[in-house]
DNA sequence: CATGAATGAGTGTTCATTCAT
DNA sequence: TATGAATGAACACTCATTCAT
């Protein structure tokens, strides 16, 4: 009897072994030569564990993406004022570690391809995305509102959150060396004191 | 000296020839065959004018914004009250029209090559593309404070709707069927009450 | 001793699991993987029983033609007539019952794999099934002959009936919609008349 | 100027020069690297002058079809009786000479990829193939008609003949070493003795 | 015996760029 | 100056076969 290899762990370590690769050489140049070469396997089992290489690019960025939440769910919950909440919901775009900074990038390649609409699964996940943040935001405001912090008509307020937020990230892909830290805190001012 | 600008204009001639040409099948399917084929000349001669096809299409590109930059510039000069000037600086996401619609789509396969960094022509010419959003809605804010209906604290406002915008786009761009017109709305009144 | 009994035994089951196989995706795109799942064992089992994919193919092919060899023999049997007799030797082009054109594809393929040279085994196996039907025009005839409607050149006609049998079926393969039953009719006549 | 070549005389020259290629290695197992090669070209090249590779052996064959067509009307001309006529018909497949050989095996690929269903524009130029060659049988049968020797039946023969004759080329593909001479001329007493 | 994980050679097609005329 | 013919590197994906367990 073959060794039987648990299919969904090794998709999930050639996806890692291969993370600095799309950092190096980006997404859409990533070849599946290299792929392979970088994961010390060859070309053709390779493609027992992903459906194409749309496929690859699309397991690389899913793990991104998972612990990028799970990340945000942490730190979110040792915070207590809701401004600081809320900036935390933009640090994904204002942190300068170098953590961060390659997390951001892999979201800029991520966003190209979702952009280019090359890749039917990306439009998809992207959407969970925005759900995911829509609602981290959407908590933060409620508990504002039960505090006291904001009166009820929040919910509005949600919308423009988030696309405050994507428009950081938009700004930090497409511009070098632009500063938005007090630009975010000149929005939560305003956005607070309304009520 | 005239042979130059000569070659300027020829260069022009062919990327405005070829505008239409990234609508039908976009930028990055570009071909300088096709390029060659719609400017009625012969390949070789695309190369005479052009250092590359990132050039090429770097000049197209240039010849949409500065159209687009124009056509607003036409449309701002029309409006009178501030929330509608305001209103037009998002509509250029929000307007639905088929020439907006297709003019949207140019920016989002354009902004994909610039999140790509394959361009580097690109990036910095986003910049320009930046500055003339800020300077419009810098205009549009003092015009504001003049007639009184915002008091001088006003640039700070500047950059926030300058992201919204950009947020507004992004989520278009990667959104399928989202409604943006109401939450804009939101937005304007959020930021003239503050005054 | 026994163990090779086996292995025959073993062949010849996993063969017949895959003749629908054939029929589903064509001879040539036939895949050892679609094999071994067909017949329910490892990808490494089956080259314990066939040499290579060649192998396989034979041995699938085999089967069909034995199968069709005795159903041939069955249903000739139950005729009476030597115009039913010779009739039959065609029925195999003509018939247009489901089975039939089944039947008749896969001997399509079949030969479309012989004639390009790619299978050394079909060649010789080929010429048993010349072999086999001749025989049974041979016998036809002989019978034909016994009974008074033949003379005693018959033995002339045997090649003539097999080659235009192998003229219907290539017909057949390569036109489309092609009526070949009055034809028929008129050769058989032709030939029957001649004594 | 570049200087300008005839696309149809290059695709012509590139053709002719891979026909020993063809029948080298078999058409299926051609590939356009050694069309280019062969035709001391860039593979790039071969794309110039053939929409694929379909395309590229859809021209070969074309060209020998053509040519045995051609030669076949030259050699017809000549012959005085129906007898000879027939024989000339059938003759494609008796000849052995090194030329009629060469263009057998040629067929014999071609009608390998007929089969195969791979090729679109093989199948409809098949049907041209058997409309040209019952054309010149029902020339034959009809000067005989004229002549007295064949009464006004003959067109039933039309069909028979070209049956047989297909049938004929069958064998003469699967099987090795056949006589069909002989065989031939029998058939041709049987329809000829009819009238 | 049985297996299925691993493999990598093989291939049709594209297209930006060059260069001889 | 203008041209378009020529080019070949690049690339995703397939699948028969092997072999360690």
């Amino acid at each position: 009897m073959p060794k039987i290899v648990n299919k969904e762990l090794k998709r999930k370590e050639i996806a890692i072994s291969c993370m600095d690769l799309i950092y190096d050489v980006g997404i859409r140049k990533l070849t599946v030569d290299e792929v392979a070469k970088k994961a010390n396997i060859g070309k053709g089992t390779v493609y027992e564990y992903f459906e194409n290489k749309e496929d690859i690019v699309f397991e690389i960025i899913n793990m991104h993406i998972q612990k990028a939440q799970q990340d945000f769910c942490k730190k979110i919950k040792k915070l207590k004022t809701t401004r600081e909440k809320i900036y935390e919901v933009f640090s994904f775009v204002l942190d300068n570690s170098e953590n961060s900074v390659r997390r951001f990038n892999y979201y800029k390649e991520y966003v190209s391809i979702v952009l280019s609409n090359e890749n039917e699964n990306m439009l998809k996940f992207n959407c969970n995305c925005k759900d995911f943040i829509t609602q981290q935001i959407e908590n933060i405001l409620n508990e504002a509102v039960n505090k006291g912090e904001l009166n009820g008509n929040a919910s509005e307020l949600v919308e423009v959150i988030l696309i405050f937020e994507k428009g950081l990230a938009f700004l930090k892909m497409t511009q070098k060396d632009i500063e938005l830290k007090n630009i975010c805190l000149n929005f939560i001012d305003l956005i607070l004191k309304k009520s």
